[in-house]
RNA sequence: GGCCCCGUCGUCUAGCCUGGUCUAGGACACCGGCCUUUCACGCCGAUAACACGGGUUCAAAUCCCGUCGGGGUCACCA
């Protein structure tokens, strides 16, 4: 039976290398029949874990990465919370004391500094000298006597080597003598990442950690906590991390900065901007950027789209496949076939899964998901009026492949939905003020009055013949009427729109637009 | 700096284990063209990589050694 787990900390976001983890973790216990579950490690003590954890849980809700256990559906090994399981932690290091691989030890954190300094300036590694170890009743009274307090630490072995064999990097071979003293409960008696990890994953059952690279040197002192335990030992695969756009640097949340120097991202990155301030979000670059899953979700990418990208990020299945369907995913999915080297992160080659994912999506389906971003951003009202609902069809109709996100149907189609018009002024400038255009546009306005019925055919029917009669092409006019009527110089077919729009609206709008050169 | 990991087009990758069919394949991006009322889509095309140096071998992207480069990690964070 496989048993994976993914460990977010209640840090407020779900980041897209957090995600990707979590992918393979899940992937690979569907794709054995095993179960996934999430292990909250909040032992760093903060308050309103709640509230910190809601937007990650979400994130994975909404990405249809779901958990057989852990928290909001528990489990048989409950509680999933770190914070919540210090007992069990407090009876492995009982369990370490007494059988001599951990040892409380009374030096402050100066006199540990100090050490290291000393072997930083001889350049020999720093190992501890274990002078304020205590492992005597006899030897804690004198330290304690001199008002010392004791964190328990690690005794690790000095000699000898540790050789892992690592799911995807094959065997990796550590001295026992470079590993730390790590310390693994702090005097208040709370117990650290180490050792909580360690139990847990024991007492959980999980046969696979699957984990990111950064991991792999902390792998060592974890084996050791395990084997002190008496514990069956998992199996790890170190994945390989994901970097930033273009560099080989770890994804980090806090270098946005120089991220959106990258062009690509920068562009995403607008992109999302414009749509969330249409809809009146919080676009503070803290909570909403890229490389946070939550961006993606409000500006209305599809979850298959950033599944398919994110898995191929580190893994494939062969030489040409490029789409893959969830289910796909998991009966594919092999950690022989993970990459070692770091992957970048390419928001371009996101966009591009997502103009695809977006392409095979059903027209109802794009109707049903993009009025809500309509009413969010004040354009239709809740609930919807019914004739909405038949001419959105129409319009998505028209827009086609233009609608790349479902925030996009804001950008795209404002114009069917507000009066009067806000009109692009570089394109009424170049179309309806240049020379000419006002008398052409009045001319056509006559034209248009008169058609019947006022459908795409008509329409283009009367504009050829409208081009034809003056003498003139057919670009020499289209771009002022498109600007007039929709105020816009891009747009859905221009046929389609005026026809959407309706022959009233249209002869209002090209009046208005005249009104104004 | 110590330890560990990694190194194929700008990017994601296939190929590497089991040398030859690799004059290195696919995708995204970029560039050019076609289509076209705008934009987008679509289609066609082009440019573009085995980090370097030594071996081993009839033959090396593939095996071995070294060099260089990049990264991760060295907490009473997770």
């Amino acid at each position: 039976m496989v048993r994976t787990r993914f460990a977010p900390s209640p840090t407020g976001y779900l980041h897209i290398g957090g995600v990707r983890t979590a992918l393979f973790n899940w992937l690979f216990a569907r794709r054995h029949g095993g179960q996934f579950l999430l292990r909250i490690d909040d032992t760093d003590a903060q308050r309103n874990v709640e509230a910190a954890l809601a937007p990650i849980l979400h994130g994975f809700r909404w990405l249809g990465i779901d958990w057989d256990e852990g928290p909001e559906v528990g489990g048989p090994y409950a509680p999933y919370y770190q914070s919540q399981r210090q007992a069990g932690y407090q009876i492995a290091v009982d369990k370490l004391l007494s059988g001599g691989f951990a040892y409380r030890d009374y030096a402050t954190p100066e006199e540990i500094q100090t050490e290291r300094e000393a072997a930083q300036a001889e350049k020999r590694p720093f190992l501890y000298s274990r002078r304020w170890m205590a492992e005597t009743l006899a030897e804690r009274v004198a330290f304690e006597d001199q008002g010392r307090q004791a964190v328990v630490r690690l005794k690790m072995p000095r000699e000898g080597k540790l050789v892992i064999d690592d799911l995807v990097r094959g065997q990796v071979e550590f001295e026992w003598a470079r590993e730390q003293d790590h310390v693994v409960q702090r005097a208040d008696g709370t117990c650290l990442y180490h050792l909580a990890s360690v139990v847990d994953d024991f007492d959980f059952q999980i046969t696979h950690v699957i984990r990111a690279e950064e991991h792999l040197s902390n792998t060592p002192r974890q084996i050791f906590i395990a084997q002190s335990l008496g514990y069956s030992l998992p199996a790890y695969a170190h994945l390989p991390y994901v970097a930033e756009p273009g560099s080989k640097n770890k994804l980090s949340k806090r270098k946005l900065d120089k991220y959106l120097k990258n062009r690509d991202f920068a562009l995403v990155n607008e992109h999302g901007l414009a749509i969330a301030r249409a809809m009146g979000l919080e676009t503070s670059a803290d909570t909403f950027n890229p490389v946070i899953v939550d961006f993606y979700e409000q500006v209305g990418y599809l979850p298959e789209a950033i599944l398919n990208y994110l898995v191929l990020l580190g893994w494939s299945l062969d030489d040409k496949t490029e789409f893959l369907t969830p289910a796909q995913m998991v009966a594919n999915f092999s950690l022989e076939r993970v990459t070692k080297a770091p992957a970048s992160f390419d928001p371009k080659k996101l966009w591009a899964f997502q103009d695809h994912t977006m392409q095979q999506l059903p027209l109802k389906q794009k109707v049903a998901r993009m009025l809500p971003y309509l009413q969010r951003a004040g354009l239709v009202s809740t609930p919807a009026p019914c004739e909405v609902g038949p001419k959105l069809t129409r319009i998505i109709e028209a827009a086609g492949d233009r609608l790349k996100v479902l925030g996009d149907i804001i950008v795209y189609a404002d114009f069917f939905f507000q009066d009067p018009l806000r009109y692009d002024e570089k394109a009424f400038e170049k179309n309806i003020r240049k020379a000419g255009a006002a008398e052409l546009l009045t001319k056509l306005r006559a034209v248009l009055a008169g058609v019947e019925p006022f459908d795409v055919a008509g329409l283009e029917a009367a504009l050829q013949n409208f081009v034809a009669g003056q003498g003139i092409k057919i670009g020499d006019i289209i771009h002022a009427l498109r600007v007039a009527t929709t105020g816009k110089a891009v747009g859905p077919g221009l046929y389609d729109c005026l026809e959407i729009l309706g022959k009233e609206t249209c002869l209002k709008r090209i009046d208005q637009a005249l009104a104004q050169v």
